[in-house]
DNA sequence: ACCTGTCAAGTCTGG
DNA sequence: CCAGACTTGACAGGT
C-alpha cells in the first residue's frame, strides 16, 4: 500500500503566506466607495491565489501531493450583500494558475466547506446558503480547470432532535443538487452528531464517497474498530461519484483524515503533531486491501506535523515500511 | 509589538 | 425567546 500525506490550507513553516486573509463586512462598508471596496476585495483574494501558489510550490519541494485549499480564499464571496460581484471576471487568471500548478505536478486537491454547510437543515434559508456556499465552491474548483476528482469534502449536519429524520432530509436535499455539485462532494463523519456508521449509511444511499476521519470515530462510535467498517467504506470510493467527469481510467484513491486529542481532558480539540502508533496501527489493519491511499493530516503545526509524522516512520524503516519520498510510504502488509 | 473583542455563516444547551 | 459555547484564523481597534 502506497500512501501520500498532507496538509491543511496554510504552512507553520512559509512565513507571511496566509491563503486566508480577509475583509469584515464593518470595514468593507466604511470604506464607501463600493466600487474600491470591491476593488481591495479582488486584490485580497489575488493575494490568497498567490500565497496559495507559493504554498503548493512549498509542497512541491517537499513532495507533498496532497492538499486542502482553504476555503476563505474570496473574501465574504457568499456573502449576501455581495451577490452582484463576480469575483472570477478578474480573478480567472489567478485561480487557473494554481489549477495548471496542480494538474501539471499530479497534485490532489481539496476543499472543507466549513459548518455552515449543512444540508440536513430543516430551515430554507440555511439550505439556500448551504447550497449558495456549494456552488462557490464548485466555481472555485472550475475556475481552477480541475475535474471532479477535486472534492469538496462536507458533514452531514445537525440532528434537531431526530437524527434518522435528519439524515433523510440531508439526502432529500443532495437529491435535488445539480450533478455537478453532486459529484464534487465526499462525505466525512464528525465528532459529535453522525458517527462513522451513520455517515456510511447516507454514503451507501447518496453514492458519495466516505472520508474517514480517524480522531472523529476515535471520539464518536458505537463500539466498533475503525478498520473494521473499512471494507464498506472502501467500496463507497468505486461509485460513480468518486470518478471524474472526464473517463478516468483508475478510481481515486480512499482519502482519510487523521489529528491526535490535544490533552486528556480536551480530547476533541487538535494537537500540535500527529501520534504515529494510532495511524500505524490503522494502516497495517487496512493495508492488504487498500493500493493506495491519501492522508489528510489536521494538527495545528499544519506542514510541520506531517514532517514530524515522517520522522517517526523512519524509525519503522525495514519493518513493512518503506519510507518513498519526504511525504509518501510504501506499507508492506 | 502586543492584547482583546469581533467576525458572514449554524446548532445545541441552558436559562 | 435569547445568550453563550463551540472553534478558528485573522481583522480592528486599542494600548
Amino acid at each position: 500500500m502506497i500512501v501520500r500525506f498532507g496538509y491543511v490550507a496554510m504552512s507553520v513553516m512559509v512565513s507571511n503566506a496566509s491563503p486566508s486573509k480577509t475583509m469584515t463586512m464593518a470595514s468593507f462598508n466604511k470604506i464607501g466607495d463600493r466600487e474600491a471596496a470591491i476593488r481591495k476585495l479582488e486584490r485580497i483574494a489575488a493575494e490568497n491565489l498567490h500565497n496559495t501558489l507559493r504554498l503548493l510550490r512549498h509542497n512541491l519541494a517537499s513532495q507533498i501531493k496532497v492538499y486542502r485549499f482553504s476555503s476563505k480564499l474570496i473574501p465574504l464571496a457568499t456573502h449576501g450583500d455581495l451577490q452582484d460581484w463576480n469575483p472570477f471576471e478578474v480573478l480567472t487568471p489567478s485561480f487557473e494558475e494554481v489549477g495548471d500548478f496542480v494538474k501539471k505536478n499530479k497534485m490532489r486537491v481539496s476543499f472543507h466547506p466549513d459548518h455552515f454547510t449543512v444540508l440536513s437543515t430543516p430551515r430554507e434559508d440555511v439550505l439556500a446558503s448551504s447550497i449558495r456556499d456549494l456552488q462557490h465552491h464548485k466555481a472555485m474548483l472550475d475556475a481552477m480547470g480541475l475535474d471532479a476528482t477535486a472534492k469538496n469534502n462536507i458533514h452531514i449536519g445537525g440532528a434537531y432532535g431526530d437524527k434518522e429524520r435528519s439524515a433523510e432530509r440531508f439526502i432529500e436535499n443532495f437529491d435535488t443538487l445539480t450533478p455537478d455539485i453532486q459529484n464534487r462532494i465526499t462525505l466525512e463523519n464528525d465528532d459529535k452528531t453522525f458517527n462513522a456508521l451513520e455517515t456510511l449509511a447516507v454514503c451507501k444511499k447518496t453514492g458519495l464517497p466516505m472520508v474517514l476521519d480517524i480522531h472523529h470515530q476515535w471520539v464518536n462510535n458505537e463500539g466498533e474498530k475503525p478498520w473494521e467498517l473499512w471494507k464498506e467504506i472502501l467500496d463507497t470510493w468505486k461509485t460513480p461519484f468518486a470518478q471524474a467527469d472526464a473517463p478516468v481510467t483508475v478510481p481515486l484513491a480512499p482519502k482519510v483524515h487523521i489529528s491526535s486529542p490535544k490533552n486528556e481532558k480536551d480530547i476533541r480539540s487538535h494537537a500540535d503533531g500527529v501520534e504515529l502508533e494510532p495511524l500505524l496501527t490503522f494502516l497495517r489493519e487496512i493495508a492488504t486491501d487498500t493500493p493506495a491511499l491519501d492522508v489528510m493530516i489536521e494538527a495545528k503545526r499544519k506542514d510541520e506535523a506531517l514532517f514530524g509524522l515522517m520522522d517517526a516512520f523512519k524509525t519503522f524503516s525495514g519493518e513493512g515500511i518503506e519510507i518513498l519520498d519526504g511525504a509518501s510510504i510504501r506499507l508492506h502488509p
